[in-house]
DNA sequence: CCTAGGATTGAGACCGGACTCACAGCGATG
DNA sequence: CATCGCTGTGAGTCCGGTCTCAATCCTAGG
């Protein structure tokens, strides 16, 4: 008969107690499964619940009780599947444990990620994931840490700061996938990153991203290993949207100190760089041998299939949750959330061609500069 | 001096009015920006805040003015590129106008969904924005609609609701499709999709999604045209996990009655079928043809690049959280959310070798059952 | 039959802002 | 000089829950 009469207001406790005839402190006990209520009273207040269609506010609940049951997601952008598949990961494991999760992108832009985290905060969520854009500049993150709201990091550090962190062992998976670039023969190695910097890369130069550093220390490393000279002037930064990272391909790829191998600090770049490379009508790996972070399912689907490195991101996800959640229910941290990324041989790796001048030079669609 | 005294609890307009030494009233005129204020007691208000470095609690905020600034986005797998881009755009011009965006997985499950939903209302989220796991089975999404709260839908339509609907010509973009594969001289064209349906297919049968419906529709128009019988026998759903789909594909590509094209219902299926493709030794598009939806960028890496359909995801995006701002301001809408797909002809498609059986049959590992 | 102690129950404070309302201050108007 | 009108201001209510506290009910023990 009833039932959709609720149009204008919400239908509040204080509605619903007065439907069951009893006060509003009862009507709030038996709604909210707390203190103590007669099995008389839990029935009519429950009937005319129902009756009244009637749901909690949970801002109101919220407000008073303190938790939101919100966590924070911070990230760089949602449209990279890496970033895809970890929130995923998160928000798997926030759904089972009644969290929701609001998501913000930061385009690794630093001012963009201190706005996130304020809004974040003035939202009060219980606690934040985030990717840090900057592992050096990170005052906003140190506020945080230090207001005691629960944090985590993911893929990323946070420089100095004490958070926890769920991140693969860069350096390591760096070192082993450079040895093996090594071992075919390559000693001209570029490595092509997304990643801001005021100035062209120098050894040793400080940079924003924990995440690339701790990379490229581990292809020096694996240089200094084999007593070679670590070829710094292959390393590119700033590789931008698609024409900037198809040019710096075509720069490393041309002239007699040319790049044998080019490595990908992520899918998204990876994919112009592999454009380019057959734009120039090189092949892979018979010209040049190429490697890639992320083991996206659809490099197993080009010719050769792309040797890469996995990283588990979906279940850093999952980490990040569980240790967020651990954090914001007050437990000590378990595990720590060291990943380990596994390099995947497939066939975009080959033996160097030795010496072999590359048809690249003059015919090819080089940019100008 | 002081500056970092707050840590217990989070300092209020209450305490901004005490150190400013005014009401609270006045210091919340201060800081909302509204009603009238000398300009004395705004210096005074807005020193303390800043000394007291306060920060408004959007919860309260939220609680009283009945707007959380927050839209809940449903959908049904955010590790879906598919997706992933959608919410890009979503959250893109949602920041933009202020809003936050709380995101929710639904597998395509219809009772995550209505769950889903629940919970962003109980959040008292401002609006909407829903990919609909079924156009038939939508009386949750039904009462959303009649309660006002503003609503969008995205990429598929509600079956009869009435709410705004972000999405593709589905039947213009399949019957175009399948003209080009008509005309490349295909016959045998299998469709699949990841549609749950508790049946096989048959021609007619009601299905859940009214944009597979809308595809298959478009498919039937152009054999129609074509005077041409449909193959409804090719038609697959339920193609779930990757094995699934492989042992699907499998199969409508054996037999004498295989299909000599093959179209992949979206990118994550497209991987497992053109894996398949090739474990069967065949290739493309000498053997088999292939065409799937949605133009992911490595779509363009394989060899031959493939043949899709680009959907304007990134756009339906930004259309459906610009819809659903409109709505949430009261506006009347705007441009109707019809979006045109587009079939990017690349390598994967090309002519049906007549009647020549292939290669496949007896020695490939093709599933029990 | 009387009373201590646990189970129930209702009134009301409170969370942190937004907003209503009554009132004071003050220059302009008549 | 009284009135009008507008800016400033403080007290207090309200949003929709949670939670404290004191009062009331009920039942077993003495």
């Amino acid at each position: 008969m009833s039932g959709e009469g609720a149009r204008r207001r919400d239908v509040t406790v204080a509605d619903v107690a007065k439907a069951a005839q009893v006060s509003k402190a009862q009507a709030a006990r038996a709604l909210g499964n707390y203190g103590a209520v007669s099995e008389d009273v839990r029935e009519r207040v429950l009937a005319a619940a129902e009756e009244l269609s009637y749901r909690p506010n949970e801002l109101a609940r919220s407000m008073n009780t303190g938790k939101s049951h919100t966590i924070g997601v911070v990230v760089g952008d949602i449209e990279n599947p890496h970033f895809g598949l970890a929130t995923r990961g998160i928000t798997d494991i926030a759904k089972r444990a009644g969290y929701n999760v609001i998501l913000v992108n930061t385009d690794e832009d630093r001012a963009a990620e201190v706005d996130a985290v304020r809004v974040l905060l003035d939202k009060r969520v219980d606690g934040l994931i985030v990717a840090p854009a900057s592992s050096v500049n990170t005052g906003h993150l140190h506020q945080v840490h230090q207001s005691g709201r629960p944090m985590v990091f993911i893929d990323r550090s946070g420089g100095d700061l004490e958070v926890e962190t769920v991140a693969v062992d860069m350096a390591r998976i760096s070192l082993e996938a450079t040895r093996h670039l090594l071992d075919a023969g390559h000693r001209r190695i570029a490595f092509i990153s997304t990643l801001r910097a005021d100035s062209p890369y120098t050894p040793g130069m400080a940079l924003d991203s924990s995440q690339i550093a701790d990379r490229l220390e581990g292809m020096q490393q694996a240089f200094l290993e084999a007593g070679l000279p670590f070829p710094a002037d292959l390393v590119r930064l700033n590789a931008g949207d698609s024409d900037s990272i198809r040019s710096i391909t075509r720069e490393v790829l041309r002239g007699p100190e040319q790049a044998t191998a080019v490595v990908a600090s992520d899918g998204l770049i990876a994919l112009s760089v592999v454009e380019a490379i057959q734009e120039l009508g090189l092949s892979i790996p018979a010209d040049v041998s190429f490697l890639m972070y992320d083991d996206f399912p659809w490099t197993r689907l080009t010719t050769p299939p792309l040797t890469v490195i996995a990283q588990p991101v979906y279940n850093m996800g999952v980490a990040a949750a569980k240790a967020l959640i651990r954090q914001m229910e007050g437990l000590p941290p378990a595990t720590p959330g060291q990943f380990t990324a596994t390099l995947v041989r497939r066939g975009s790796v080959g033996a160097c061609r030795p010496a072999l001048a590359h048809p690249v030079a003059a015919g090819s669609p080089v940019a100008a500069e």
